[in-house]
This record gives structure tokens, sequence and C-alpha cells, in this order.
DNA sequence: ATCCTTGCAAAGCATTTGCAGTCAC
DNA sequence: GTGACTGCAAATGCTTTGCAAGGAT
């Protein structure tokens, strides 16, 4: 039961303490997962990795360890144009950029200057600000040489 | 079938031709009501709405008008991590705040500068970026106030 | 006249839910 | 022991699709 490679364990069990959920095989190995890889998975894909870990787990599982590790702050839920969603372990603050042809994401780095922001919120006027999303978009490496191979 | 006042008919009109798609009634119904609201509606709003002035227009084509729109640039589609999808009608590069408790969406009319735009794109290693996106989050006057009264 | 678009109903897909059994605490 | 969590299967909700009838060019 404790295979606390790298601290996720710790990490698990307090956020689900403090929110007063319980510690499971299922949470551990989606957090684990989640947290190994920055490849912004989807659900689906979640589950096909975790399934080799823990074979009997359900879809309908890994939706519900997914919901709780966002409650309790573990995971960030992205939301695309094309109806999926994906899902990130890394909570600071960041930025994605997405490929528009292959839905591809990655991680920016950088942030916005706070200055930056905070006269973007005065822009938004009857609204109390308490965060931003922003994402870049593009094209990858590859679905960019395909497209000047076309051309 | 000249129900022009805003010039929106010859705008889509224009754009439908340059994509090789016809003019009918129900596209312009459409993009008549997005074009006039900054209420930022879902497919079903639009529907609703629109089901006013085209008596027998189904969901169906609701959704194949917005995605034609989509696809002319005369419309921009939002996705949140609700799974909820809503359209705007202005394409002109602008931003949006969004109530995370009650789904409101309402514009923001600042920019980012353009070399602040720059400086992100040079983190995002491997990819060739062409726009982007932001979103504010936080709290509209009416939830906001609903909060604070309950505390 | 051609073939794109509509409306209907059925299908699709990702996600959620109800419930009985199981497990963490 | 108690209440929360899991797995299954059915249900949900939004969106898309197939197709015959209708409409734009």
């Amino acid at each position: 039961m404790s295979y606390d490679h790298d601290g996720t364990e710790i990490t698990l069990r307090r956020a689900l303490d403090a929110s007063g959920q319980r510690f499971t095989e299922q949470r551990a190995a989606v957090y684990r997962f989640l947290s190994s890889t920055d490849s912004h998975p989807t659900a689906d894909e979640v589950f096909l990795r975790v399934r080799g870990e823990v074979p009997g787990i359900s879809l309908a599982t890994i939706y519900k360890s997914l919901e709780t590790l966002v409650g309790c702050g573990l995971a960030i839920k992205l939301a695309y144009a094309d109806g999926s969603a994906r899902y990130d372990g890394r909570t600071d603050l960041h930025h994605h950029v997405r490929c528009v042809s292959c839905g591809r994401v990655a991680d920016v780095p950088a942030r916005l200057p706070e200055e930056t922001v905070a006269s973007l919120g005065e822009s938004a006027e009857g609204f109390r600000i308490t965060g931003y999303r922003l994402e870049l978009t593009g094209y990858c490496r590859e679905c960019d040489s395909a497209i000047s191979h076309q051309a």
C-alpha cells in the first residue's frame, strides 16, 4: 500500500483529508499518473494507462477520481471547443499552447506580468476578478512541417 | 427576404459565398441574433430565440448554422470545463470574463500588448504561434453580492 | 436541373448517476 | 460498524448524422 516514490501519496492524503474524503488505491493511481506526465491526458487516456496498474478500475471511477482531484486542487480541468476535456496535474500558475491541427497541448512556463492582469481586470466591469486562463494557439512542429511539405 | 437593417445580411452573403455555401433564411436568422447580442448564448439559447423568427427551425439546424458561421469566420465558439459551449458573434480580437458561479460570460475590450504575447510565444518551444485566447475568471455582481449576503 | 440545406428522428459520444457490494477509517 | 467509494450498467445531455423533402443558385 505504500509505494510512494516521490511524495505524491502524502500530498494526496493531505488534500483528501482536508476536504473530508478518503484515500483509495484508485485515486492514488490516477493522481500518480497525472502528476508523472505533462501530456495533459483525456479521461480516456488516463483510463487506459491506470488500468495497467489497477486492472479492475472502471471509467466511471476515473471520472469520479479526476473530479475529486480537481475539487482538492490537485488537478486542473481544461475544456476545448471540440468538446474534449483534458486534465493537468500541475496546478502552479502556468499556461498552455495548443496545436490547432492535432489538438496536442503543451505547457508554457512563462506568466503574465501582474500589472498586465490587473489592468485587464479593470476593463471587466461588474466582475470581481479572481484568476485568469491564457492559451496560445498555433502549430506543433510535426503539424507545421506536414503543412509546409504540402505547399 | 430582404430585412437587412444593419448590413448583417450582406456580410453573411459574402462570407458564405467565399466558402461556397448557400444563403438561407435559417442561417440569416442565427447570424442576425448572434451579431445583435453580447450574451454569448449556448446553442439552445440561440434555438429558443431564433424559433421566434423562424418558427419551424430545428435544433439540428441551429447547430449546423452555428458551425457554418464558425467555419466562415463570422462567429467564435467558446468551450468551458463544464462541457458547455457558447457562441460569440464578435470576431474581432477581444477577451472574456466568466463568472465561476453562474457561468455568465462578458466581453473584456482590452487586449494584451503585442510584445507580451510575443515573449510568451518564445516560451512555447516547438510551436509556431498563430493566436491566443485569454479568459478572466471571477464573480459577477449578482453572484458576488449573493456570496457576501451569506457571510 | 443540380445539389446544398432543412427538419425529423435516430444515433453517437463523453460524462454522470443509481445502486448493491466493498473498503477505508 | 459506519459511511464513503467502487464497479457495473443504465441514463443523461449535448451534439451529430442519415435521409427524404424542400429550396437556392
